[in-house]
RNA sequence: GGCCCCUUCGUCUAGCGGCCUAGGAUGCCACCCUUUCAAGGUGGAGACACGGGUUCGAGUCCCGUAGGGGCUACCA
């Protein structure tokens, strides 16, 4: 099915705002996200903050950075405005109020009196509201509520029969009207419950395909008689399957925040996690397109634009996933492999200050070639390439048991340390392949093999056993730097 | 418990009755390249949950079983 018979497309996310944004959350609504963009229509992102109980301050905030870090960007919604405002569900409150109203007049919902303690104990007995108010008499109705009682609004489930509807990813799913309960429409506070307000904005806001997580279909059939009974034109509806915990058990959306999966490695969920992690926008969006959609020829790589001509929602695999996180950390050391060496340093610059470290640029623009292709996310930069941006006054000799390579000891490491330094400043050009012919020719001359000097070198220049490659570090730290570190190490081996 | 959804290598997936001796990716292993680590190259192990049907023919359609996920709130 296409969307043509329904133009424009528009699509929403519609989150409660309880805290930071959640990985899960951004692939249900990226799915919508593509859908609405392949058919150029609208993405509205609506708050619907209708548990007060549950709403924590700040919470918008944190959802919009989310989607302008990724780069989804948001049509209407709190922030751009947009026609068919507000868009935050406690400001259309009366709204909600005249329709649950309008469905008690027309004899489709009912006013429910039912107090708390009657509820605990419908619920004790196991069977749920029993719908005891579901056919009061008007008179007393009206007493009751004179009086002061407070009520919820009910909608009036047929109780035989049965609903289907048609999924855009599973198809036509069947339900027995029987099993489902009179659910509560308004609440005794005036607020709507989900199952109400959903329906009412998607209607007023002209939503054209109604893109929400699998754990919405049971009620699918409750809203679809909603629909109904508000004598509204129904939308299409795809209910997306969602993240699992990376073993496949649990819902990954139960998940707070960053946990360590069974083989150690750090799982971030929260997406403010994924930057902190030094994960791309652009790889986190190919990684979550790649769940439950794939682009076709056998390809892993690919820009968002390329996803947006290909998305289709009937495309969407119906099975739950569990969350492939490896692959995000391979995923993302392909961008930075391929990322341009100014935009790249521009976004490990904030990092390395972040650590501590004072950057210079035209320093950090010469490291960066020699780093992109190690580099798995940005933070690895600390461990990797650091040094370079360390005070370079204050750099020590490293310890034997990094300096000391293969088969070598103090006599030995000593010995390769001398005859470098002599070497080096003989070498008009300090260029990295000027100096690995030498050092090979050296390596030659004195007995060792290539990886034994070059090994004991990289230990004395830069203090780590893995680094970047040696010459090219050298070059960069220049021929008096590095002579002054051989020197360090050797004085530090008497 | 009841209802609904789902089920291909460890994992993400391709496959919409014959193109499948089941393809790609990741992860893992080996080898090559090699100044470490990577990257890159080559190769390897690795799956149609099970049982019945339907059909000339089933990973692909149907039923059942098992397993997994979800819902069953005056939460979304």
């Amino acid at each position: 099915m296409t969307a043509d018979d329904r133009q424009p497309v528009r699509i929403r996310y519609a989150p409660s705002p309880t805290g930071p944004q959640h990985i899960g959350g951004i692939r249900s609504a990226l799915f919508g996200w593509l859908f609405a963009r392949r058919h150029g229509g609208q993405f509205i992102l609506r708050i619907e903050d209708t548990d007060q109980k549950r709403s924590v301050p700040g919470s918008i905030e944190m959802i919009q950075d989310a989607f302008d870090w990724l780069g989804m960007d948001i049509d209407e919604g709190p922030r751009q405005g947009g026609p068919y405002g507000p868009y935050i569900q406690s400001q259309r409150l009366e709204l909600y109020q005249t329709w649950a109203h309008w469905l008690v007049e027309k004899g489709q919902a009912y006013k429910c009196f039912a107090t708390a303690e009657e509820l605990a104990q419908m619920r004790e007995a196991g069977s749920g509201y029993d719908r005891r108010y579901r056919d009061l008499d008007p008179a007393t109705a009206k007493r009751l509520e004179s009086q002061g009682q407070d009520y919820v609004i009910r909608f009036k489930m047929p109780l035989t029969g049965k609903t289907s509807g048609y999924d855009m990813i599973r198809g036509e799913v069947t339900f027995d009207n029987e099993q489902l309960q009179d659910t509560v429409l308004l609440k005794s506070d005036g607020f709507p419950t989900y199952h109400l307000a959903h329906i009412v904005d998607d209607h007023h806001m002209k939503i054209s395909h109604i893109t929400r997580a699998v754990e919405w279909l049971p009620s699918f059939p409750l809203h679809l008689k909603i629909w109904e009974a508000l004598g509204w034109e129904k939308p299409h509806f795809a209910h997306l399957p969602v993240l699992l915990n990376p073993n496949g058990k649990g819902k990954l959306s139960k998940r707070k925040e960053r946990f360590a999966a069974a083989d150690g490695t750090s799982v971030p969920v929260l997406v403010h996690e994924f930057i902190d992690a030094g994960y791309l926008p652009a790889a986190v969006l190919n990684f979550l397109t790649n769940i439950g959609w794939n682009f076709g020829d056998d390809r892993e790589v690919f820009s968002l634009s390329e996803a947006i001509e290909r998305f289709d929602l009937t495309d969407v695999n119906p099975a739950n996933s569990a969350y492939p996180i490896a692959k995000l950390h391979w995923l993302n050391g392909q961008y930075i492999q391929s990322a341009d060496v100014d935009h790249l340093a521009g976004l490990l610059k904030p990092v390395l200050q972040s650590a501590g470290y004072e950057v210079d640029d035209a320093r950090l623009r010469r490291v960066v070639p020699i780093l992109q292709v190690r580099l798995k996310t940005l933070n690895d930069v600390i461990a990797m390439a650091g040094f370079f941006f360390d005070e370079w006054d204050c750099f020590a000799a490293p310890p034997t048991e990094i300096l000391f390579q293969k088969k070598m000891d103090g006599r030995a490491t000593k010995q390769v340390l001398e005859a470098s330094i002599p070497l080096i400043e003989s070498l008009a050009d300090f260029g990295h392949e000027r100096q690995y012919a030498a050092f090979k020719d050296l390596a030659k001359k004195i007995g060792y093999k290539n990886g034994q000097v070059f090994g004991t070198l990289r230990a004395a220049v830069t203090g780590q056993r893995v680094s970047p490659p040696t010459f090219e570090t050298m070059e960069i730290l220049g021929k008096a730097e590095s002579i002054r570190r051989i020197k360090l190490a050797c004085d530090s081996l008497e």
